[in-house]
DNA sequence: CCTGAAACCTGTCTGC
DNA sequence: TGCAGACAGGTTTCAG
């Protein structure tokens, strides 16, 4: 479900709370529970409960899809995969063995104030981690996007120092993190760039329209607090922005023809042919 | 180094 | 109605 926009408007929740729920920050642990044993990536709950009990959470940042909840020596590294959600409940401040308040819910942080962290989670692909330095989880993911030190100059390097698909360079998170299916179908749009498309054949200058792109695209979707697609609604409205994402047979929207979706990396990958043609059209 | 397939999971939608 | 198959915002691992 997440990409970078997804989990920037949840971490945005998560700290400024909601009229029915506080802020994270400051909140003290109680304890936790744990209802899909593979959710919890390292160690086990005994070990996490007794190392956490009594930690005040000094801070929730994001790095590409992961959100880090900060306890100054010990963290909590998340990653919602496909259908992870991370929200503040009330009637959480202690643990529950038997069964969750909702289905799917897979894990639980029980904090004094009596709320709690909830991760609800259908496909059960989401993992949370407890380490004392995150640093070993992060560091092969390439950069944010929006990076001062990610240059035009330097990203055209680094797309020249590869020969792969360009979308599904896009996709992978050594590369850049936070990239995921729909902003790159929408970012390749926007530079008119075909998703098959060598990464070493891009010019500089398509190289940095489409960074340019890449960076509007994500801002696009935090400022519409991210897509809700399906079932998964958490308030964002992105999704009625999309230009080709989930637009297969309509038209596009620059210049009318029916939008193409093939497979690219094994996922659902949606252009204009008009738009983005594979060979440089004759002008 | 690069590509494609499979695996991990549950749920929804489509077509016969 | 029933049921098989495709598909879903992600990542890892393995074969070729």
């Amino acid at each position: 479900m997440p990409e970078l926009p997804e989990v920037e408007t949840i971490r945005w929740i998560l700290i400024n709370g909601s009229e029915a729920t506080p802020s994270i920050l400051g909140q003290v642990v109680a304890g936790a529970s744990l209802f899909w044993p593979k959710t919890l990536a390292t160690t086990n709950l005994q070990d996490l409960r007794e190392n956490l009990a009594g930690r005040p959470v000094q801070g929730l940042t994001r790095r590409g899809k992961f959100l880090l909840i900060d306890f100054k020596e010990r963290h909590l590294v998340i990653h919602l995969r496909m259908s992870g959600d991370l929200r503040m409940a009330e009637n959480l401040g202690a643990p529950r063995e038997s069964d969750p308040i909702l289905l799917h819910d897979r894990f639980y942080l029980h904090f004094r104030s009596g709320f709690g962290l909830a991760f609800n989670d259908t496909r059960k692909f989401g993992r949370v981690w407890f380490v004392a330095d995150p640093r070993d989880l992060l560091m092969k993911l390439g950069p944010d996007p929006f990076d001062t030190e990610l240059t035009e100059d330097l990203f055209y390097t680094m797309l020249q120092n590869k020969n792969r698909q360009i979308k599904s360079l896009l996709l992978d998170q050594t590369f850049l993190a936070g990239i995921g299916n729909i902003y790159s179908d929408e970012a390749l749009f926007g530079s008119k760039i075909h998703p098959t498309r060598s990464s070493r054949s891009l010019t500089h200058s398509e190289a940095a329209l489409l960074l340019e792109k890449i960076k509007a695209s994500l801002q696009l979707g935090i400022d519409h607090n991210g897509a809700s697609i399906d079932w998964v609604y958490r308030g964002g409205d992105f999704q009625n922005y999309f230009q080709v994402y989930q637009r297969k047979g309509q038209p596009c929207q620059v210049c009318g023809t029916p939008i193409v979706r093939t497979t690219v990396s094994q996922r659902g990958t949606h252009y204009c042919p008009n738009c983005q043609p594979k060979k440089k059209k004759d002008t």
